[in-house]
DNA sequence: TGTACATCAGTGAACGCGCGTTCACTGATGTAC
DNA sequence: TGTACATCAGTGAACGCGCGTTCACTGATGTAC
């Protein structure tokens, strides 16, 4: 049960490698990532790393799986420190969250929702499910506000073609909402991450906007009526 | 006034140089663009590049501004070629153009919005202005559409930080639409951008949605009617 | 029109650098009897 | 409890590769007289 002093020293090593992965990340990019200069940080030969890690692409799955988790990690906290019926707060803690988490680790982010890395192809066994947290979040709030009939949004005729897709992920997630809900609560998410992008990644110029988070919050406020929040 | 053959030779390889740096692109995204492999594909030693670029980061800089000058012009058209008074539809041109824009040239898009390429600062002078072309043709669009009464979004206070910036805006550009315009404008320049991003760079997984086109309509479509449009 | 000189595109070698990955090895830690 | 063996972390050298940039050079094109 308990570990041995060498699976310790494993455990430990592993978890330096990917802290320093996340330090190279924000210092050089995904695509400046290299093995040989984390096993200068680790104070270790370069081949010594392949010990923990079978290649460089393998790191920076660990390092994806790894960005999600903390951006899910995060975006719970933040959703379940509001008062369980006050749809509209964990609305605005979700969008916050992501913004804050991507504001204070911008190479992680970009990991995660920027170019992807070239010649690197994210297993999508590994990466799926923490990749989804986010969303999977977002729409939970609003079947639960759409239970509670917090949702004022009109009732909308949705498109055919993507009723099918929403059919499938409710019957996938159990969930009740109509389509229309559906369909503001992915637009909900693109636009979030599209403003959280411009942010992190520098688009808006750097003289537009003097104050971001009142901007950020505009757009909560659109997003949250379109939803019918409120 | 003519060009000696010199000149035009240069010219002509000039071109070529940017033509061979887009394909590069998309082969092994920003990070990996290379003088040594242009030059390789241009024929000639590596070296010899240095006759037409200054650096890698001076390449870096032309691909960027050829590209934002590349997407404005596919969305200048777009838009130019809807009626002058159907605002709603040159509105659905200007992100139809923009996803179109980016699915056909996605290492260029990501170039643009993506990332920021590690160690390179893309000069402000001269990437400013191409920069800022697509929101501009936003902001005028919905100006327009002011202009004509055929803005139809209830007015609403805006958020105070936001007014003053908004009233530079409007100074410079000679407009007249209200904040709640502009606030709504910047959402749909963030959402548009946001949309795209996931698209392009395929964090929609794989089998979400069956029909992505449907889903960028839906998500416009929303847009449209939070703006006031129709 | 012809000649002398200047400009410039392209060459080839070199500098010093970093990368991923493999391999045979040493020596310490862990385990079975 | 003591010994023999197996496991495994880490070493150091090597493979073959690519990169940005500089420099002295050759030879063709352009220009001034």
């Amino acid at each position: 049960m308990s570990q041995t002093p060498r699976e310790r020293a494993r455990t430990q090593t592993m978890s330096e490698i990917l802290t320093i992965g996340r330090h190279h990340l924000e210092l050089h990019g995904a695509a400046g990532l290299s093995l040989r200069a984390v096993a200068r940080d680790l104070g270790v030969v370069s081949s010594a790393v392949y010990r923990y890690v079978k290649s460089r692409d393998e790191l920076l799955t660990l390092l994806v799986v790894d960005g999600y988790n903390a951006l899910g990690d995060a975006v719970d906290a933040a959703v379940g420190a509001v008062p369980q019926n006050d749809f509209s707060e964990q609305f605005r803690a979700w969008g916050g969250a992501i913004r804050q988490w991507a504001l204070a680790e911008p190479a992680r982010y970009g990991l995660l929702f920027g170019s992807p890395v070239p010649g690197y192809d994210a297993p999508a066994e590994q990466t799926t499910q923490p990749g989804t947290r986010v969303v999977v979040l977002l729409i939970q709030i609003l079947q639960r506000a759409y239970e509670s009939k917090a949702l004022t949004a009109p009732v909308k005729e949705g498109s055919p073609p993507l009723a099918a897709d929403f059919e499938l992920i409710r019957a996938d997630m159990e969930m009740s909402v109509p389509d229309h809900v559906f369909a503001s609560g992915a637009l909900v998410w693109v636009s979030v991450f599209g403003a959280v992008n411009f942010e992190v990644f520098g688009q808006y110029g750097t003289s537009t906007f003097s104050d971001p988070i009142a901007l950020f919050e505009s757009h909560m406020k659109l997003l949250e009526e379109l939803v019918g929040l409120r």
